[in-house]
This record gives structure tokens, C-alpha cells and sequence, in this order.
RNA sequence: GGAGCUGUAGUGUAGUGGCCUAACAUGCCGGCCUGUCACGCCGGAGACCGCGGGUUCGAAUCCCGUCAGCUCCGCCA
């Protein structure tokens, strides 16, 4: 390399004038005319126009002549100012061009197999195989620098806050509750695994009982389980924890976290404190424990009216111990017979056995269940809704969770197809009081709801022993315009507690001294009350860049099937590697021949 | 594990039973061009229509299977 480069591309202004300068980059576009060749070079700040004249440099114009895209080249000449006809106000670099003097052929490429350039409608399965082309893209680019600068100010913050960043291992052991582990054998010791990380969880809370008080890591998180558009097998968490804190010292300190770094990346001021919803108050209301409150059609509950009502499907659901709940879509009366019938089949597919619908006309209102309620019932279901003329009503008759759930779904459907999401504002909340446990009923015993390290709510104790699934846990989630971008909670810090929650879970004391030993035997050497939460930074990060896809903020991410399109991972091994760790594979008929 | 959508020159699309010897744009290659910035003009190459089977006189088009990508359900403490 004969030329040094001294400037980026897309930083040259006209207050460089007259300078000479080098510059180095990718060819972005050429344009050539004969004796003058206009060159786009592009480096990682941008674009700036080269100029090359047969007249001035006839020794390598030859050369230039041959430029093709991303072939990599450096140029030496003067900035000069574009006369005012030809600035290109598109431009940052726009006022000015570099009048080449000397160049050098870095390298040369071959024709890329898409465009590098914004906004292009590739094949995404492209995109990720030549993923080093993608990221050159400016917006790709762009991407990288948010969450740089989402990582630099969270570090910055937490460290300001005094938390100390520590770093927990990827190698560790596989716990129960919880995802499917990626595993990793062991080559000392035949027929034993480590499991990649699922969270840094109990080694955060080990260094609670260490004495580290705040706590802070930028953990790589693994995952076996399917991916979709917002998840993927591995990921990164913003994890915190910390010591001698109730619910709402975490809950402010990460409020603080969040505006610093809307403040510091998008300069976007958020306000403060957040919106605090109970569970049930979310589900109640929005048929979500990740309510997107940007706009309104709230839940609404005709139990009453429909137990009186002479609609079997509705009167037995009630009398049954469910509910019958419903949603108002205003103005929305009009909807097509086949616009209702797809909002059924939604309905069912999200497993409800269907919908009942009413119509407000002008004279009266329209449904195929008229005839089983009387005048002062409907009437009653009008109030209950706040419904008027013109509007439409949906209900479901089904369990209090199911109903809530379908039409908390139907709401975000529905809000979606009838443009009511207002974009460009922040919705941020805290929900709170979850259930500690849930009843799962394939493996007929209680599950923890976040984890089994959660501690119960402080009134609740009594509960766990004589109906857990009313106990409330003091566990936290944030939501940002209706994603859930973190959760945590005030962790179990006495072995007592610990014990009694693991036997709730159904997790014996030989199972848990087995798994949980360390930790249980941690507790007993002076642990101190703690608590924490994780942020799932690819989320967040997509959700700051208003993406779709959380791929899109990951430089190298898996596909769909959690495969690396880049790198063809996984791939089979060698024989002597599966020798040397003890592992022998089996061959099932339908297994792609990936074996 | 289940459901749906997509797959046609390098790229993005058109073509939905015979008009297809597969079209258009862009990119690519060659030529011309001194003020372009989506430069322009002229010429050229480039696809057995993801793969395999079937139906049919005839398949890019219909059917079955399969592979890949995407989306959703299950799953994700």
C-alpha cells in the first residue's frame, strides 16, 4: 500500500478546499464519459465523488477505465469545489469532489451478487450467505453503529451507577427448568456435558453472595429451541443484578438505564417513572402480559349479562366457571360477512371454539344470536361495551385466560389491518405481580412462571402451601411498545424458601442438592437479598432501528432452522473428534443425511 | 412436531396448460461519449423456470414428494 489514506470518505466538506488528501475505499458507482470518469467511493463514513480527467492524468486513466464495482482502490488528489450546477445536494459530500492526482488498485472484486446500496429487495437467504456484502450496505452499517452506541452508553451508565462488569463462564452445566441446552462433551470425562449458557443466572446471584453488590455483563445467551422472527438460538442479554434492593429500586435504576440510553442513541428524551400494570389488570385489559398500549379497544366483560342470557354456548361457559369477554372495534360495523369469518377462523385457530359477533346498525343491532337476549340485555351489553352506532362487538366465551388471550391476539390483529398503531412514540411499562407458579398440565405438576430462583411476594407466603397458583411473585417485565425487552425479578435468598419452591416445582431434595447443591449451599454462607433483570439487547436494538426482524440488528444470525448460511454451521465432525469426545452418532432415516 | 407463503438469467420481477425458441428492468461484457451522480447512446452474452417423480398429445404453469428461505402455532424457566 503506497497510499496512506488520511481522511474518510464521507466526512470531506468544503472546508477542506484545496486540501490534498487520500482517500480509501470501495467503488461504490462509475460513471464514465470518456475522457472523465466520475468515481463513488465509498468508506464506512460515506460516499465522496472522485474525479478522473484523460486530460490531467492520461497515465492512469487507462487504469481507472478498468474500475469496476468493489474493486478497492486508494486515490491521492485535491478538493475542489463542484461548480454550483453540479452539486449534488444528496450528498453530505455533495459541494466538493476529489480531482484524482494518483490512485492504486488495492484490489480488485468480482461482481457482487446483489447491490450494496440501501433498500433492496434481495433474497434474504443471499443476503446471509454473503453476509460480509451485506454489512457493507450504509444501513447495515448503520446498524452496527446503534448498537455500538447502545452497548457504550449501557456500559457507560451502569458504570456511573457503580455496577462492576464481571464475566461469568460459557461453560457450564445443564440445569432443569427452563429451554432445551446446547450441549458441549466433555473430552476428560467420557459421557459427561457442559451446557452452554441459557442465562448467567445463578452466577450472578453467586456474585451477589460474593459481595459484588451491582453487577452488570453484556452475556451471550444460547437457546435451543425454534426461532422466529424476534428469537434466535443465541443472543445478547443486558444482564444486571444487585444486592440490598426491593422491586422498585430495580425498577427505577433501570428506568434511569433506559433513558440514558434513548437519550445518549437516539436522542429521544423517555419519560419517567413508567406506567406500573398487575398482571391481571394487563390480561383484563388487554388480553397480554405485554400489553402495546399505544392504542386503545380495551377488553370488555359481559359474564354477567351472558349468564342471564338464554345463549347456551355463553350461559354454560359462565355457569362453568369462564367468562365471556369481548373486544369494540369502532366503526367497524360494516365488516363483511367474510371479514368476520376470518376473524373466526383466527379466533379458533388461536384456540377458542369461535366468536360471537354484534353489528350496531342505525335501527337496532345485527347478529346471528339476537334471539337469545332480550332487549335490556343487549341493551346492558351496549353499556358494558360502550358501544354506539357503527360499531362493531366481538366476544369469546372460553376460560379467563384463553378469552383474554384470543382477543388480546384479535386486538393486535385488528389494530394492525385498521392502521391504528401510531408510529414514532414510546410506550414503555412495567408489568408486575405475576402468577409465581402455573399449573402445566402435560407434565402434571407446577412450573415457575419466570424461574425457580423468583421470590415470592412479600404478602403471598402463606399462599405457596395452600393455593401456589395464587401466589404472586415479585417479578418484573418491561415492555416497550408492546415487546417484552426485560424481565427480572427479586431472587429467593434464604435455602429455606429455596427448598420449599423447588419441592413446590416438584424438584426433589436429592434432584435439587444434585443440580442446585452450590447454590443452596451459597445461600447458607450469608446471601444477601438481591434481585436483577436482563435486557434482550437484540430487541431492543431492533425495536430502536424499527425492524421487523431481530436478524436484521445481529451481524451473523442463524435462519429460521438455526443454521449459519455463512459458514454452513453445524456441519458434521470428523470421526477421530467424535472418538476423542466419546460420542457416537445415530442414523435416523429422516434426518436430511445432516446426521 | 404442525400450518401457511415463496422459489423463473447475477439481482428484482412478468409469464398460471399450446401464442415460451421463456419477456422486462437492472447488473455483466464490448464500443462510443469531458460534468455525471439511477449518466446517456449502440451492440452482445446470460435461465433447460429449486430438485425428483407423476398427469397430459403438450407442463415454468396442474398433482405428489423433497430441499431451501420466510411467517405463525407448539416450544422459548
Amino acid at each position: 500500500m503506497r497510499l496512506k489514506r488520511t481522511h474518510y470518505c464521507g466526512v470531506i466538506s468544503k472546508e477542506n478546499k484545496g486540501e490534498n488528501v487520500i482517500v480509501a475505499g470501495w467503488i461504490h458507482g462509475r460513471r464514465d464519459h470518456g475522457g472523465l470518469i466520475f468515481i463513488d467511493l465509498r468508506d464506512r463514513s460515506g460516499i465522496v465523488q472522485v474525479v478522473f480527467d484523460f486530460q490531467k492524468n492520461a497515465t492512469f486513466f487507462e487504469q481507472a477505465r478498468k474500475l469496476r464495482q468493489e474493486h478497492v482502490i486508494a486515490v491521492a488528489g485535491e478538493i475542489v469545489l463542484r461548480s454550483p450546477d453540479t452539486v449534488n445536494p444528496g450528498l453530505f459530500t455533495g459541494e466538493i469532489e476529489i480531482a484524482a492526482a494518483e490512485m492504486e488498485l488495492l484490489n480488485a472484486s468480482q461482481t457482487p451478487p446483489f447491490y450494496i446500496e440501501d433498500g433492496i429487495d434481495t433474497d434474504e437467504n443471499l443476503r446471509l450467505q454473503y453476509r460480509y456484502l451485506d454489512l457493507r450496505r450504509p444501513e447495515m452499517q448503520e446498524m452496527l453503529r446503534l448498537r455500538h452506541r447502545t452497548l457504550m452508553s449501557a456500559r457507560k451508565h451502569l458504570d456511573g451507577r457503580g455496577f462492576l462488569e464481571v464475566e461469568t463462564p460459557m461453560l457450564t452445566r445443564s440445569t432443569p427448568e427452563g429451554a432445551r441446552d446446547y450441549l458441549v462433551p466433555s473430552r476428560t470425562f467420557p459421557g459427561h456435558f457442559f451446557a452452554l449458557p441459557q442465562s448467567p443466572q445463578l452466577f450472578k446471584q453467586l456474585l451477589m453472595v460474593a459481595g459484588v453488590d451491582k453487577y452488570f455483563q453484556i452475556a451471550r445467551c444460547f437457546r435451543d429451541e425454534d426461532l422466529r422472527a424476534d428469537r434466535q438460538p443465541e443472543f445478547t442479554q443486558i444482564d444486571m443484578e444487585m444486592s440490598f434492593c426491593s422491586r422498585d429500586d430495580v425498577i427505577q435504576e433501570v428506568e434511569g438505564l433506559v433513558s440514558s440510553i434513548f437519550d445518549d442513541v437516539l436522542e429521544r428524551p423517555v419519560e419517567t417513572p413508567f406506567k406500573v400494570l398487575p398482571y391481571v389488570e394487563a390480561m383484563e385489559r388487554f388480553g397480554s402480559d405485554k400489553p402495546d398500549t399505544r392504542f386503545g379497544m380495551e377488553i370488555g366483560d359481559i359474564s354477567s349479562v351472558a349468564a342471564a342470557s338464554e345463549f347456551k354456548v355463553f350461559k354454560n361457559m359462565v355457569q362453568d366457571g369462564g367468562v365471556v369477554k369481548g373486544l369494540n372495534v369502532k366503526g367497524c360495523a360494516h365488516f363483511s360477512r367474510k371479514d368476520l369469518d376470518d376473524l373466526t377462523s383466527l379466533a379458533r385457530t388461536l384456540g377458542t371454539g369461535g366468536l360471537a359477533w354484534m353489528a350496531l346498525v342505525e335501527d337496532g343491532i345485527k347478529t346471528p344470536i339476537a334471539k337469545f337476549f332480550t332487549s335490556a340485555q343487549l341493551e346492558s351489553i351496549k353499556e358494558k361495551m360502550k358501544a354506539e352506532p357503527g360499531d362493531l362487538l366481538l366476544f369469546v366465551a372460553d376460560k379467563w385466560e384463553t378469552a383474554l388471550k384470543v382477543l388480546g391476539q384479535l386486538r393486535l390483529d385488528l389494530a394492525q389491518s385498521l392502521d391504528l398503531v401510531p408510529e414514532g412514540t414510546d410506550h414503555f411499562l412495567w408489568v408486575v405481580d405475576f402468577p409465581l407458579l402455573t399449573y402445566d398440565q402435560k407434565e402434571g405438576r407446577y412450573v415457575s412462571n419466570h424461574h425457580p430462583f423468583t421470590a415470592p411476594h412479600d404478602d403471598d407466603y402463606e399462599l405457596l402451601s395452600k393455593e401456589p397458583l395464587k401466589a404472586r411473585s415479585q417479578a418484573y417485565d418491561l415492555v416497550y411498545n408492546g415487546t417484552e425487552i426485560a424481565g427480572g425479578s427479586i431472587r429467593i435468598h434464604r435455602r429455606a424458601l429455596q427448598e420449599e419452591v423447588f419441592r413446590l416445582l416438584d424438584i426433589g431434595p436429592e434432584e435439587a442438592k444434585e443440580k442446585f447443591g452450590f447454590l443452596l449451599k451459597a445461600f447458607q454462607y450469608g446471601a444477601p437479598p438481591h434481585g436483577g433483570i436482563a435486557f434482550g439487547l437484540d430487541r431492543l436494538v431492533m425495536l430502536m432501528a424499527a425492524r421487523k426482524s431481530i436478524r436484521d440488528v445481529i451481524p451473523f444470525p442463524k435462519t429460521a432452522a438455526g443454521t449459519c448460511l455463512l459458514t454452513g454451521a453445524p456441519a458434521g465432525v470428523s470421526a477421530e473428534q467424535l472418538a476423542e469426545l466419546h460420542i457416537s452418532t445415530i442414523k435416523r432415516n429422516n434426518n436430511n443425511g445432516k446426521g
